[in-house]
DNA sequence: TTCGATTTGTTCGTATGTATT
DNA sequence: TAATACATACGAACAAATCGA
């Protein structure tokens, strides 16, 4: 079998939480260690029963949520954060591993690991799910359902600030009362008035947006989100229904009063499952659909 | 460095495709081959760009759209399949992953990993997306989604054998004319009618299936199919609109014609992306609503 | 353009922990 | 208790992409 040169490591980590001597680093030869920041070892004694790739990976989470990494920056290389959490590579792999599963880092090979941005690209494919109906999926060519989705065009049509109502209080975790800022905006696809949004948010998170910054943004709400207010969008929960299209909705969409239009509700969440946004969306379904890829994962979504 | 003796490989497998004795066997030293298959390595020349792991994972969907092992059952051992395969027990892990993470397989600590069958909890959590409308999602407790799903009852109205139409032919790859078997199911939640179904599916795949056995199915309608057909529905793919529903879909849902419902256009699929069900659902949304959870992942649902 | 350093991607191997039977 | 099987963790070597000198 040979090589006994091995350290026998038996946990490496059980140095008990806070303190621990960092000098001490079992593993990887003592050498080269200048310039090395002192280990941050991850509190964790083995017996909790928490996975060490675990605890790293909420530890890099809760480092994003503060901002540690701005959206689209580098996180430490792999091999560094193995040195900074003093643990093993394949460790720091698999703890990245599903945040990147959930879009919230992105690998690059030869590149580095990076924070995902919220890109047009992004938006399209992660959180916007209306497309042109299709009626004959063309098959036969193997990409089935790599719809040539749109970019939509947008033209703000309320700002306002209120104190929020109960039921969106309670999606947004704030007291009823406490001030929103409640948004309406509709969405063109094709030259066609096809979704009207009603977007509210705390506005204790989003200080100073008024309806001028609001609509000088450059890209995507979401991407307004985290650009000048370091909130990230990562995930979103929709529940669907079909209703009868309220007078001062079916207006801006160019529908009869009572036409059968689908209701979106939205709660939108950053890192730690706080929510950040709650949205209704009314959709003309008559030249539209709504998409649920449950789900075709990505194994292979290349571009 | 120390350490020289570890095996130099370069590519243990390079075997060229097809053919390849067997019993060279490269890697993974001589002893200890009795009893033992011989090895069916991979055609992977390591010159193609596939990784070891998706060769390996497409070789284990194969096999299971084969029907090499039924639903319930248990695969060989991680290790076993590293000695069939001639690769390391990582790779494996590596090529399972991604089917354990895409419901196809599911793996259980010291028992073994197992074809994913359709109970009724999987077909709960997913492939029925209609809940009970909520308001007030419970929050602060943490647990906000597990939603209290409910397992409707179902009341077939109408089964017939008929030619495809064109739309229903081209979802499911078949010629269009080819006989079909069509389907409408009732479904209720709570003791009221909430969806009605429209289920084709290809009489060719279905051979002998009829109206009797249908209804005296003892599980779900993808338990039947997988059980009695051997067909295992993976994945599905879902349109939903709004429109004003027909007077026909009215009646049993117990609608006035023409109030909003919701349409659910689904695609079910099976291992290599062979469509197996269309599917249209028609859905009163007074009382329930369309949950799409995209995603909250699965890292913690214990139970 | 070439080359080397850096970084992620793949593969192998080993040891040990924990759950099941 | 012992054997089996998956789960976690570590480490090494090489491949492939990227980027700057």
């Amino acid at each position: 079998m040979a090589n006994d040169s091995v350290t026998r490591r038996m946990r490496p980590n059980v140095g008990e939480a806070a303190g621990a001597a960092p000098g001490s680093g079992a593993g990887s030869g003592s050498g080269s260690a200048k310039e090395a920041q002192p280990p941050t070892p991850l509190g964790h004694d083995g017996t909790s029963g928490v996975p060490l790739y675990r605890a790293l990976q909420r530890r890099l989470t809760h480092a994003l949520a503060e901002g540690q990494w701005k959206p689209g920056e580098a996180l430490p290389s792999e091999s560094r954060l193995s040195m900074q959490y003093a643990v093993s590579i394949g460790t720091v792999r698999r703890a990245i591993d599903e945040l990147v599963a959930g879009k919230i880092l992105v690998r690059q090979q030869g590149r580095g690991t990076f924070v995902a941005a919220h890109t047009a690209d992004r938006l399209l494919f992660h959180f916007f799910h209306v497309v042109a109906r299709s009626r004959g999926s063309t098959r036969s060519t193997e990409r089935p359902v790599t719809a040539p989705r749109e970019m939509p065009s947008t033209s703000l049509r309320k700002f306002r600030r209120m104190p929020a109502p109960a039921g969106i209080a309670q999606d947004l975790g704030i007291a009823r009362g406490a001030p929103v800022l409640h948004i309406e905006n509709l969405l063109e696809l094709g030259g066609r008035a096809v979704i009207l949004d009603e977007i509210s948010i705390s506005a204790r998170i989003f200080p100073d947006l008024d309806r001028h910054r609001f609509e000088q943004r450059s890209g995507t709400i979401y991407g307004l989100y985290q650009q000048a207010y370091g909130i990230s969008v990562v995930r979103s929960n929709e529940r669907l229904s079909a209703v009868a299209c309220p007078a001062s909705i079916a207006q801006p969409l160019g529908l009869a009063p009572g036409h059968p239009v689908l209701s979106i509700r939205r709660i939108a969440y950053t890192y730690a499952d706080r929510p950040v946004e709650s949205r209704v969306s009314w959709v003309d379904t008559r030249e539209h659909e709504y998409l649920s890829d449950l789900w075709k994962n990505d194994p292979d979504h290349e571009r």
